[in-house]
RNA sequence: GCCCCGUUCGUCUAGUGGCCUAGGACGCCACCCUCUCAAGGUGGUAGCACGGGUUCAAAUCCCGUACGGGGUACCA
């Protein structure tokens, strides 16, 4: 490998699942990782032995293998690699760049507010020399009074007064490092050499940097703080508040294509106004220094929008096998499902779904005897006015009869039917296809009634003509 | 409070001093197509936060104000 070869590394804490905002830092990553033919590192971030569960981590593995982002090195767990970070923190505690503190967080607040000290640790025992032991913290010796400065790729230069940062806590009373100190060390260890994360942790860069300097790690990793992605409160996504759990999108049918075209366009944007592309051609594309500043809200309408058309654009046997993959995964299991039924009309599903979740309503009634009603009310009423229009009866009535006798085959039906509502000078075609499918809209009916098969479509009539007296 | 970051249509964005009476996309509206719904086509709606500079010229550069966000943990 050369010494300058790019490295990059995705390093999320486990916190139970991805979410969108994570899984956009981790693209990002890929991206830049793919642009400059680098090296991606999947790093877990656990030095809270608390999120250190085993089962957390698959939960950042597969959404990550769902989107496609490979990774080249890892994943390393930094709770495996404490003995590295202790190294470090014994190494500034020697060289009197750190020093043990006993502080309670009560005393220190009660220090604060007696002297009206408004920053946070007040540096009581810099000087006080305590002996490590147990119950005692280490802390950085954070220097005064100078400046320091961050090269950003996303926002230039942005500097930090190092009076603002307090002495902060780099080994916790338990005897565990922190975040901070692994971070430092991974990111020298592992030669990282972009550092490219989300804007919530751009204050904490002038501390790494500092602890980088004390280390003497020499040059620093160059750093990128992508915007946040905000929800429809504009705040930065939170899994309290808003649905961003990656499986979620998988569950309702978002392709991992779409997600990540989607993902890609959020904070970025390509000059020729073409937003659907494939993955390579936004690799090609992509620079850190064409990302926004502003945080971005992440908008499902548009994100079903592209879903639709990377579902359109789907060959019909791919539209079946992710169809049918699809429906394994939510476990929908009708009687009569067969792929080249599918096949036959995966078109005119195509065009008229936006997610995979939209697939069932449009089906079911072919494939199932039982198939759920209606439900939504507006609809409801839109049916029951459909269908209790003056001609409907004559129009079941001779509905059956005719198709009763006629071809059945698509051609036939459709003219039977366009037969009807010329005799009878209506529309033929609702309440056909309300007294068949059960719903007022849906596929253009000719065809999955010939699937659907002439005893079915009689049985159904007939039910529909009895129903209305 | 303090520190840091940001602000182009409702939303995502293009724009890096003249090509901008600001382009595209989503959404929304209308029309065309159509015996459902879509898809497709055509058109429309709507934006440079505000105030000062700099400049022959500013969405683009500088300063301030307002507003928004992030951080301020023995979380990451």
């Amino acid at each position: 490998m050369s010494p300058t070869a790019t490295r990059v590394r995705f390093a999320p804490a486990p916190s139970g699942y991805l979410h969108v905002g994570s899984a956009r830092s981790a693209l990002f990553n890929w991206l830049f990782a793919n642009k400059m033919d680098g090296t991606l590192i999947l790093r877990i971030e656990d030095t809270n032995t608390e999120l250190a569960k085993p089962e957390f981590y698959d939960a950042i593995t597969e959404p990550l293998k769902w989107l496609g982002l490979k990774w080249d090195e890892g994943p390393f767990y930094q709770s495996q690699r404490v003995e590295k970070y202790l190294n470090a923190i014994k190494r500034l505690l020697d060289e009197s760049l750190a020093y043990c503190c006993d502080c309670s967080r009560e005393s220190i607040e009660a220090r604060n507010k007696t002297k009206g000290f408004k920053g946070g640790y007040d540096g009581h025992c810099r000087d006080r020399e305590i002996r490590d032991g147990p119950n005692v913290t280490i802390r950085f010796k954070t220097p005064k009074n100078q400046t320091v400065e961050i090269k950003d790729s996303i926002r230039g230069n942005v500097t930090f007064d190092t009076n603002e940062l307090e002495d902060f806590i780099i080994r916790r009373s338990n005897g565990t490092p922190v975040f901070l100190v692994a971070n430092t060390v991974d990111d020298a260890d592992m030669q990282i050499t972009h550092v490219i994360r989300g804007e919530d942790l751009l204050n904490t860069t002038p501390k790494i940097l500092l602890m980088w300097e004390a280390l003497g790690y020499g040059p620093s990793p160059q750093y990128a703080h992508l915007p946040l992605l905000v929800g429809e409160d504009k705040k930065k996504l939170s899994k309290r508040k808003h649905s961003v759990a990656l499986g979620e999108f998988k569950t309702m049918g978002i392709l991992p294509e779409s997600m990540v075209n989607y993902l890609a366009l959020l904070g970025w944007g390509p000059n020729d106004d073409k937003e659907i592309r494939p993955i390579e051609e936004i690799i090609s594309l992509f620079s850190l220094e064409d990302i926004n500043k502003a945080p971005a809200y992440f908008d499902m309408k548009k994100l079903y929008h592209i879903n639709a058309e990377y579902i359109r654009a789907l060959p019909p046997e791919m539209f079946v096998s992710t169809v049918i993959e699809y429906f394994q995964l939510i476990k929908w299991e009708p009687a009569y499902l067969t792929p080249k039924v599918l096949h036959d009309l995966a078109s005119s599903i195509q065009e008229r779904i936006e997610k995979l979740a939209d697939v069932p309503k449009l089906v079911d009634w072919l494939f199932d005897d039982e198939f759920p009603a209606e439900t939504d009310e507006k609809e409801i009423k839109k049916i029951t006015k459909a269908m209790s229009l003056d001609k409907v009866t004559d129009v079941l009535d001779l509905a059956v009869e005719e198709l009763e006798k006629c071809t059945w085959n698509e051609t036939t039906i459709g003219e039977t039917i366009n037969g009807i509502g010329h005799t009878l000078e209506t529309k033929s075609q609702v309440p056909i296809r309300i007294a068949v499918t059960g719903r007022r809209v849906g596929l253009p009916l000719f065809k999955p009634m010939e699937i659907l098969g002439r005893q079915k479509v009689l049985e159904r009539l007939r039910e529909a003509r009895a129903g209305l007296g």
